[in-house]
DNA sequence: AATGTTATGTTATAATGTTACAAAAAAAGG
DNA sequence: CCTTTTTTTGTAACATTATAACATAACATT
């Protein structure tokens, strides 16, 4: 690792890996204050959009949050489940959908070019945990 | 219309579908302020969490913004399509859509309570004007 | 080294959203 | 009616999320 930024990426990836958990970039800011008390949210912002845009973050629209993406290589993850009880963020690619929604798009004549999929509920260790305490 | 908050949510959708687009709470807080320069942005995000509430108007996760529901009384929108040329946001309903993306959190165990699907692009219109401006 | 260019740091500020409490209004009970 | 209680509304302060503006540092080319 060579260049600031780079270091700067590769703590911010290895702070959300050991959080496994989606963080704000202000939660970033506030674990890299612990080597580097100088650190401006600027400098985690600029890190977390290269790393978005390499596919080695994803940032959750629908909780201004952000979080490690767990399938290196292959960045086409298209349902991110939100835990409300872990914070955990799943991600599932069931074949299709994206197709799916493409086209359901287009038949209303609208020409995608991203889309959001996010669905908020509670992930099954947190679920069986409450069922049995 | 008679009490005071009533009158509020009454114009915060005027003013969204005069817009006919998703606007931020302070764009509506901007647009309130003509007639009343003491609105304050509290007053609209408890506005606005009524009307949400009854499914008049929708939260754009991907933009923080809102948008007047095109569909009284049929609250299901499930995509919501925004268009990044003119800011219209489009609400389809595709049978079967949503309880596919239900399935899919299911299999991996996860229990969904709200799902948010948002697809970014350029609507008909906008695509058309500018292949023949 | 002098110059231009890009990357990085720093500060301030904008944009979005919530909390806490005071004031006003409405409801309930006599 | 009039008082008391509860709920709703207004207001100000604050918290969180994100970007702009500009200075400085690093690096490459000559």
């Amino acid at each position: 690792m060579y260049t600031r930024s780079e270091e700067t990426q590769r703590q911010i990836i290895k702070i959300l890996r050991d959080a496994g958990k989606h963080l704000s970039a202000y939660d970033i800011t506030a674990a890299m204050s612990a080597g580097n008390p100088k650190i401006a949210p600027t400098t985690i912002y600029r890190g977390l959009a290269v790393l978005v845009d390499k596919g080695l973050v994803h940032r959750v629209e629908s909780t201004n949050s952000y979080m490690a993406c767990k399938h290196e290589g292959r960045h086409d993850a298209a349902i991110l489940s939100i835990c409300h009880s872990c914070g955990e963020v799943e991600e599932s690619s069931p074949p299709g959908l994206i197709d799916e929604i493409a086209n359901a798009a287009s038949e209303i004549g609208f020409a995608p070019s991203k889309h959001v999929l996010e669905v908020h509920g509670v992930c099954s260790s947190c679920e069986s945990q409450k069922a049995a305490p």
